[in-house]
DNA sequence: CCAATGATGTCAGCTTATCTGACATTCGGG
DNA sequence: CCCGAATGTCAGATAAGCTGACATCATTGG
């Protein structure tokens, strides 16, 4: 019985519940935004409308940035045009290093596991 | 994996999602609550936030609605408090004019199948 | 038949949520 | 030291939501 629309991929939720469904902040969201990591729909009185999905794609967007990686960094590793290209070693530095920052300053992350499995943790 | 908190169950929507999720009123989302049918948790700034249980209950009390039950009939469906008892009689004229105009008059009903599939798997 | 009741529409006045754009801040690396 | 990336914050404006009241329209019990 499949759906006519699945659900994770409707656009259901507003800003306010993102922000709390992932801890980043309205700015956060919506520059990522900018920098063409996400794409909510829009009311027709303009409102960011999100989905299931985009709420994912945020909260391994902000792992990637807690590992040390930078938005240009997930951006390419978002779009695998080619595995990789010429600058692959500047990549390939910029993954070493995000490994070693992953490594050594587990800093503070209490950022649960992702909501695609039963939404959120929060007791 | 189980998480703290099911998504299904975590309120997430507002009344205008739910309105385009639902194809009812606001007033009538409103006034169901009123009678008891739903809960849905406030925002710190008073305004609606539904899980998606909330949703399908809707859908549900929007079926039972149309085929002819009162939303007095709804509520005691929903509350098998015990079976039924004195007033039984009463009820069942009630179940058997619902059944009966349920036969007679199938009439539009373009609300899709509960929602409640399709939010919480990936494909 | 008629008044009472159930379900819904609609409008007003108000508060909260979100939007955009601009300026400020912080921090790491060349 | 300066620059750019990422984020905070504030102001002014619009959309979305809230409550309460009055209107409408069937149904139904008397």
């Amino acid at each position: 019985m499949a759906e006519v629309v699945d659900l994770r991929s409707r656009a259901v939720l507003p800003i306010g519940t993102v922000m709390t469904l992932t801890a980043l902040s309205a700015r956060q969201i919506r520059y990522y935004e900018k920098q063409g990591l996400v794409h909510p729909q829009r009311t027709a009185g303009n409102h960011r409308m999100y989905a299931l999905n985009d709420v994912d794609a945020l909260i391994d967007i902000k792992d990637q940035l807690a590992s040390g990686l930078s938005l240009d960094d997930i951006k390419r590793l978002r779009k695998p045009r080619q595995p990789v290209n010429e600058t692959s070693d500047a990549a390939v530095r910029q993954a070493l290093r995000a490994e070693l920052l992953n490594q050594s300053r587990m800093n503070q992350n209490p950022s649960g596991p992702s909501v695609s499995q039963g939404f959120g943790f929060r007791p």
